[in-house]
Order: C-alpha cells, then sequence, then structure tokens
DNA sequence: GCTCAGGCTCTTTTT
DNA sequence: GAGCCTGAGC
C-alpha cells in the first residue's frame, strides 16, 4: 500500500502485481467492463486491502461505472467510514478532480446493518413492514426481551431460567447462523439444556412483540433483508440497483450475510469480497470463517482467488513476530506476510503490576512523543474496555489527553436512556419498551401501573388519547407528576427539532435529581444528547441513525478533544482492525487476559484469541510493545469477588517465540528485585485454579 | 401496589 | 460489581 507516496494523477500507478490483477479484475483491454466473474481477495494484515479495494472501485467508474451503482458493504462502523473515505479520494484523484471539487459521494457504503436498515425502510411498504420503524440497541432488545420473559412467567420458575442477557444472545446466534434453537442451545449454552421449547416460545413471543411495536432489532436488519432476498421479485428489483458489490472484511460475515450475499449476485457476477481468515475475531457473533474459505466454490466456475502478502505496514521484525504468533494457530490458511524494511525488534515488557504497567506506557508515549511522534500515531490496545482504567487515571494525571473506542457505555446509561425512551414514546407510542420505562419515571407508578397503562394504550385505536385518559394509581405523588407528563409529551408531539431534547430535559431533569445523585455530571451527558441532536434533520432520523452509528469515542470528563488536537488512541483490540499506527502497545499479554479466562471454553474460541493477539500486533508500523504486568487485578473472578492474580506470559507467546523480541530488563521499581528477564513459562494458571474445585 | 434490602448468578469483544 | 429475583414493610 503505498500510501507512503501518494500520486495525485495516477492511484493505479504504484499497486504492485496482485493489487493490480484485483483492481483490473473483469475491466477488459479496452477499458470496458466485461462481465467480471466473482472475485475473492485473501489479504493479509497491512498488504493494502482497504486501498486495493479503494482503487478497485475508482478504476470500475472509470471504466464506466456508476457510482450510484456500486454496493460497498463492510462489517464495522469503523471500517465503513475508512473505506467511504479512502475509495472517494481515490476517485476523487482518479478523475483529476481539483482540490476544490468534492470527492464523488458513494451513497451505497456503509455497514451490512445500516445499507439494510435503508434498504427495508424503502421497501418497507412491499413488505408489510411499518415506515417509520424504529431500530433496538442490544440493550432496548434485552429490555424487550426481559418483558416477554416475565409476561410469559419465565421469571419465577423453580430452577432459575436463563436470563434476558442470555436469552437474546441465543436468539441472536439462531439468527445470525441460520441455526434451531435446538443445535445453539446443545453446541454454546450447554448450562441452558432443558428449556429449549420455552426458549422457542419466548423467542416467538419476542418476534411478536417487536412486530407489533414496530421496533426492529440489530439482526431483524439482516434478518429481513435476508427474507428479502428470498424472494425472487424483491431479490431481483434489490440486485438490480446495482452492477457491482464489493464486501470488506468478508471473514467476519457469518451465514445470513452470507446468503444476502448470494441473493444479490446468485450467479456472483460483479461481486468482490476481500478478506483475511487470519483476522476473524467474531466468532462470538457468529462469524463463519467458511464463508471466506468456501467462497470460491460456490460459484460455477468457481471464483477468482488473488492473495496479496506483500506487507506495507510494518518493519519485517514485527512481521516475523507476528508471524511466529499465528504460526501456532491450530488451522492455518494464509502464507507469511513480508516486508523488505528493516527496523528495530518489538519488545516484550515485564512489569511488576498495572500500576506500574500504566506508568511505563505513559512514559514511553511522552518519550516518543519528544521525539517527535504525534500522539495520533501511538495506540494502546487491550482486550476488554475495563483493562484501560488504570491507564486512563494515569493519563489524566498527567493531563495527557486520549480518545478511546470501543466498549463504548454512553448510549446505555440509564439517564441517556431514560432520555432517548422519552422521544422515543413520543415518535413512536406503541413502543411497549420505551413506555415502559418513561412511565415508571413517574413516582407512584410502577411495573404493575405502566403495564396497566400498556395495555389500555395498545388496545386503543388511538394510543395517545388511551394515555390522556389513563388514571394513574391515586398515590398522592402521581396526582402531580402524572399531568406534568402528559402536558410535556403533549408539547414534544407538536414541537420543533432539535429544541425537543431540550425540552424532553427539562421535563427530566426533576427525576433525574431524584433518582440520581451524581445528577449533575449526568446532566451533562444529557447536554451533549442536545447537541447531538442539532446534527440531524428531524427526531426520526435521529432516533433511527442513534442505534446504528452512536457517538464512536469517549473520552475523559473534559469531552471529547477538538478535532485538530493530538490525542493518544485507546483501543479495544476489536475495534482497532483496520487501524494502524506508529506505535503500538498491547496492555495485559498475560494467560487470563490474552486469552481472556472468559474466552477459554473451547480450542475454537482460543484460537480466536490468537487471531485477535495476531491482530493487535499487526497494528504496529515501527514500534511494538507487549507489556506482562506479573501481578495483575481481576475483578471478574467467580466465587470470590475481586483478588489479584500472578500472571504468567501468554501463552501465545511461548519461549521460541518469545526470542523474537527484546526483552529489556525490568527497571528495578521500587527496590523490588528485578523479576525474571527471561522468558516466562506459559503456564495455565487459571486452568489449575478451575481444577481446584 | 410500590420500594428497598438481601441473596443469588453471570461477567467480553460489535452491529 | 452489576443485574435480577424474592420477600418484607409501607
Amino acid at each position: 500500500m503505498p500510501v507512503d507516496t501518494p500520486t495525485r494523477q495516477d492511484p493505479f500507478a504504484t499497486l504492485n502485481d496482485e493489487q493490480r490483477a484485483a483492481v483490473e479484475h473483469g475491466v477488459g483491454v479496452a477499458g470496458r467492463i466485461e462481465a467480471a466473474p466473482p472475485l475473492l481477495v485473501i489479504a493479509g494484515a497491512g498488504t493494502g486491502k482497504t486501498m486495493t479495494l479503494a482503487a478497485r472501485v475508482a478504476r470500475l467508474v472509470l471504466a464506466g461505472a456508476d457510482p450510484q451503482r456500486i454496493l460497498l458493504l463492510t462489517f464495522s462502523r469503523r471500517a465503513a467510514h475508512e473505506m467511504a473515505r479512502r475509495a472517494g479520494r481515490t476517485l476523487h484523484a482518479a478523475l483529476g478532480f481539483g482540490a476544490a471539487q468534492p470527492a464523488p459521494a458513494l451513497p451505497w457504503a456503509g455497514t451490512f446493518h445500516g445499507i439494510g436498515a435503508r434498504l427495508l425502510r424503502e421497501y418497507a411498504s412491499s413488505i408489510g413492514l411499518a415506515e417509520q420503524f424504529t431500530i433496538l440497541d442490544r440493550a432496548d432488545a434485552e429490555d424487550q426481551m426481559g418483558l416477554v420473559r416475565q409476561e410469559r412467567g419465565l421469571a419465577s420458575t423453580e430452577k432459575r431460567f436463563p436470563m434476558k442477557g442470555t436469552c437474546l444472545a441465543i436468539y441472536s446466534r439462531v439468527v445470525n447462523a441460520c441455526l434451531g434453537v435446538d443445535d445453539v442451545v446443545r453446541d454454546l449454552y450447554p448450562w441452558c439444556l432443558g428449556w429449549e421449547s420455552e426458549l422457542k416460545g419466548l423467542f416467538r413471543a419476542y418476534v411478536q412483540a417487536k412486530q407489533q411495536q414496530q421496533v426492529l432489532d440489530y439482526d431483524d436488519l439482516l434478518l429481513y433483508w435476508q427474507h428479502m432476498m428470498a424472494e425472487p421479485a424483491l431479490a431481483a428489483a434489490v440486485g438490480a440497483r446495482f452492477d457491482h458489490v464489493l464486501v470488506d472484511e468478508y471473514q467476519d460475515t457469518n451465514r445470513l450475510q452470507a446468503a444476502i450475499l448470494h441473493g444479490l449476485r446468485p450467479d456472483g457476477r460483479g461481486l468482490t469480497v476481500v478478506g483475511d481468515d487470519a483476522q476473524s475475531i467474531y466468532g462470538f457473533r457468529a462469524a463463519e470463517v467458511r464463508n471466506i474459505l468456501d467462497f470460491p466454490a460456490r460459484f460455477d466456475p468457481p471464483a477468482r482467488v488473488l492473495t496479496l502478502d506483500r506487507n506495507y505496514r510494518s518493519t519485517q521484525p514485527i512481521l516475523e513476530a507476528s508471524n511466529a504468533v499465528i504460526a501456532l494457530a491450530a488451522e492455518r490458511f494464509t502464507k507469511n506476510l513480508w516486508s523488505p524494511r528493516g527496523g528495530e525488534r518489538p519488545r516484550l515488557v515485564t512489569v511488576e503490576d498495572e500500576a506500574a504497567q500504566a506508568r511505563f506506557v505513559a512514559d514511553d508515549v511522552l518519550v516518543r512523543r519528544e521525539g517527535g511522534l504525534r500522539l495520533k500515531q501511538q495506540a494502546v490496545l487491550f482486550r476488554t474496555g475495563h483493562h484501560s482504567a488504570a491507564l486512563e487515571l494515569e493519563l489524566t494525571r498527567r493531563n495527557i489527553p486520549f480518545v478511546k473506542f470501543g466498549g463504548l457505555k454512553f448510549l446505555e446509561a440509564a439517564h441517556v436512556k431514560d432520555l432517548l425512551s422519552v422521544l422515543r414514546w413520543v415518535q413512536n407510542p406503541r413502543s411497549r419498551l420505551a413506555g415502559f420505562r418513561v412511565a415508571q419515571l413517574v413516582p407512584g407508578i410502577g411495573p404493575a401501573a405502566a403495564r396497566k397503562l400498556l395495555d389500555a394504550m395498545e388496545q386503543a385505536a388511538d394510543p395517545v388519547a388511551a394515555m390522556q385518559a389513563f388514571k394513574p394509581p391515586a398515590a398522592a405523588a402521581a396526582a402531580a407528576d402524572w399531568p406534568a407528563w402528559i402536558a410535556a409529551s403533549d408539547t414534544l408531539r407538536h414541537g420543533t427539532w432539535p429544541e425537543d431534547v431540550a425540552l424532553a430535559a427539562r421535563w427530566y431533569q426533576p427525576h433525574l435529581e431524584r433518582l440520581h445523585d451524581d445528577a449533575a455530571i449526568r446532566a451533562g451527558d444529557l447536554a451533549q444528547l442536545a447537541r447531538l441532536a442539532g446534527g440531524y434533520p428531524d427526531r426520526e432520523r435521529f432516533l433511527a441513525e442513534l442505534t446504528l452509528d452512536p457517538p464512536e469515542a469517549t473520552s475523559d470528563e473534559s469531552g471529547a478533544p477538538h478535532r485538530d488536537e493530538d490525542y493518544l488512541i485507546l483501543s479495544t483490540m476489536h475495534s482497532a482492525k483496520g487501524q494502524e499506527w506508529t506505535a503500538v502497545h498491547v496492555l495485559n499479554v498475560v494467560d487470563g487476559c490474552m486469552p481472556a479466562d472468559m474466552a477459554t471454553g473451547s480450542a475454537a474460541e482460543i484460537e480466536e484469541e490468537r487471531r485477535l493477539l495476531y491482530v493487535a500486533m499487526t497494528r504496529a508500523k515501527q514500534h511494538l510493545t507487549l507489556m506482562v504486568p506479573q501481578r495483575f487485578h481481576v475483578t471478574q473472578q467467580r466465587q470470590y469477588g475481586s483478588r489479584h492474580l500472578y500472571g504468567a506470559l501468554s501463552r501465545f507467546v511461548p519461549p521460541p517465540v518469545a526470542t523474537l523480541f527484546d526483552q529489556p530488563a525490568p527497571a528495578a521499581d521500587e527496590g523490588r528485585p528485578p523479576a525474571g528477564a527471561q522468558p516466562l513459562p506459559a503456564v495455565d494458571l487459571m486452568a489449575r485454579v478451575r481444577q481446584g474445585f
């Protein structure tokens, strides 16, 4: 990926042979598009995958393809943004546009879920879907599942029934993997065996409840789309809108998404998929690595396969260490990455504990910045959102600005959900979920009264009238508070956007203060929500798009740094995919964190964790540091609550692999004896502890 | 019928 | 350490 030297005139000049073959595939000698058979590009980390895809889009447009008729699908929002940006820029250059001219738009670039939502809205009337459907995020979907679970008396069974989150996880798996409830429970949720028929009933009721309220959850966006593509007339209509379909991160797609693609392009013509099986890290979301492996043989004649293994991102020493990590994978499909660029070896740094780790990383980051490397070119990666807690404290203490990606909770905070529910209920009075939440904010109204109210609204032809006619329980407080809600909701129904948000917040304010001690801090989030609202044309779009495209990053309470400011990147490994930085620190490369203790249930899960470490390592261009705290705090342990664990270096870095790293002797921090600079044996301490019981 | 305390289970990564 | 359920007290 010769990003190092972008050529303005000819974005194709710097392609290597394999990249060029991928870019030119299906474009005939005369420069016109011929019938392009299906194409699979196996692209290792840092081999210019996104650039190649962007160049292919540009090439297709130059050859006469209409940008409006190119469908560009990716898995994550971050990848979608990056892809749209790069494709637009390459196209801009390829067309020889001047600096003042805006890049040509690619209206159909987005995530599967986002594009699905758009298509469903457009075809809503022909598939019996309400056009103004709203989208439930996962927390909402869980709450909805919880409501149905309760209604069906599954909350108080003698032997405990799976919790709402587990129920939704099973349901989601069933939908995304196109499997039966029995199979999923048997293979993945064995502790729920015996509840299969109750689960099936629950899921039927859950689906019915969603349809009644005109809401879709994330999975529905794919599921309804797939059903749409299974209907020949609709499939033909939708398929005819696109001449080219390009899919990025194909190794992360699941069976449902594969079915959608198949419906969209049954013979594979005009279909290009790009991916890397070594970076498949979404198995927990039913990603199906077989999708990419079996792709060629799906078609007759089979799809063309091109492989990119020349790495343009990292130095050879970093690649050697990364290759060594992935080489130990049980199954291995791709070749080694290579690069002519030399450089320093990656480091394996042992520190005493998490606090020392935070200090070390902060020191290191500042040293690099002094050396001229901007903070934005440095990233710290970790397995789960809370692993960065100690580091965040340290960074705040030292006034080092940072932005954190992944593990985001803004939309899940109770007060944010409350305010959004107010808006959602006004938008869609049939939404039981929003109503259930809002009604119970009124003192004196609990689950029972709320249910009565919602039942009345559901029966009524005019739910709003039913709400206004509702007589709240005689409890004294309700007398004053209920009419206040009726008045507020009435104003909101006829309000103006985006002032509505402030109005709703004003109604909510006394409840916020009553319910939360830290109301002042939370009020700040609500103000943030009001600001965000200004970026959307109306309430409907706001509610629909916020769920699919929530604010991406959180930072410390000083608020998100300005775009032009410099800040350090903190990110979960999952959110880091597709990104690259000059210097990367990986935290907690310790058994129990990497692999995560939660993910050591099966060999397949452990393999996925290995790929995850590989993904993290291959983000680094020049400097890579794996951190190994010898003692770290575990909050999520079974019986005992929080405690310390003495961790061993991750099993993914056994001694032979560790020799590929520099291992600086730990600074004799606080007079401690310099603990083992020699590679530690990979001991599965966690398993031993478990077996002790 | 509402609310709060106490005892229990489950705990990740993303759309 | 949070979420969920139950049961006591208002």
